[in-house]
DNA sequence: AGTGGGACCTGTCCGC
DNA sequence: TGCGGACAGGTCCCAC
């Protein structure tokens, strides 16, 4: 599921059982997700206290009181889910509470919340591109998985001047520059699609030129940073996007999807108010780029 | 520097 | 119904 809003939802869903609570047991049920899980990884959760749930770009950070912080991507189809109360996937529990795939519940982390109370983070990911590892909270910034994160695209710092200088003098297209997370993290395919086509710029043209002569920003880069921001926004508001699967810790769906412009319509008509263009379909560096043709330059 | 391809995995959908 | 191929919200690595 996941770009910034996807994962800001599941942050938003998970902080509420996971802040404050004492993990009991921490239940690790394979080796590897995309990369080995660490050999000590369940005897550093075990005892430790989660102090605070955070999100880096697209990656949940969960502050121990050992000092350690449990860094989670949940890569193309990881999920959480939670379930409260004493017994995990009892006959009794809710629909949402039993996995659609329990084979691909690969950690379950049993918890004794703030109140005392019984609660389970239960992790599936049938592709397995996540990952979990620990990383201590002195050395995060340096370590080699949030020494290149660029920018994050919803604090202050993302406007038309920042796009401009980040974009000067690269020929890449504008999107894969968006892609690309080294220069603003967090956004993924459907976000960028949608930002590009809010400020009716062409996927294809290339990044450097939102760049005036004198140095200044474009009026598209002022365009194209306030509809990032704004898309990112509307997206968080509306809980994210669910494509195929729950997005939602509580197993309810997010409803962006139903406000895609371009996002999965091909030969569909152009949202803009008199545009009378259709939204094609292209490939760029092997991933779907939605846009239209007509209005978008 | 930039691009294209493939890799990592499983599930689903579509056409034959 | 079955089977093969294409495709999927991410990222990394290698060859040109």
């Amino acid at each position: 599921m996941p770009e910034l809003p996807e994962v800001e939802t599941v942050r938003r869903g998970l902080a509420p059982v996971m802040e404050g609570a004492r993990i009991v047991e921490a239940e690790q049920r394979r080796p590897n997700l995309r990369f080995d899980f660490p050999e000590d990884f369940s005897a550093r959760l075990e005892g430790r206290r989660i102090e605070a749930l955070g999100r880096r770009a697209k990656y949940l950070l969960a502050d121990l009181s050992s000092g350690d912080v449990l860094v989670m991507h949940l890569g193309m189809s990881g999920s959480f889910r939670v379930v409260e109360g004493p017994d995990t996937l009892a006959p009794g529990d809710f629909a949402h509470a039993r996995s659609k795939n329990p084979r691909h519940d690969h950690v379950v982390l049993h918890l004794e919340t703030a109140d005392g109370a019984p609660a389970h983070i239960i992790y599936n990911d049938p592709r397995r591109f996540g990952f979990m590892t620990l990383v201590p909270r002195a050395g995060l910034e340096a370590h080699p998985l949030f020494a290149h994160l660029g920018l994050e695209p919803l604090g202050n710092a993302l406007d038309g001047a920042w796009l401009a200088s980040a974009f000067a003098g690269r020929k890449t297209p504008l999107k894969a520059a968006l892609l690309d997370q080294k220069l603003i993290a967090g956004l993924g395919n459907i976000y960028v699609c949608e930002a590009l086509w809010r400020a009716k710029l062409s996927p294809m043209r290339a990044a450097g030129t939102l760049v005036t002569r004198s140095g200044k920003p474009s009026v598209a880069a002022v365009r194209l940073a306030d509809a990032i921001r704004e898309v990112l926004a509307e997206a968080v508001a509306a809980g994210g996007s669910t494509l195929r699967d729950h997005a939602r810790t509580d197993g309810s769906l997010g409803y962006f999807q139903h406000s895609f412009a371009v996002y999965d319509r091909e030969d569909e008509p152009c949202r803009h108010p008199g545009c009378r263009g259709t939204i094609a379909r292209t490939v760029q560096s092997g991933r779907s780029t939605f846009h239209c043709r007509t209005c978008q330059r």
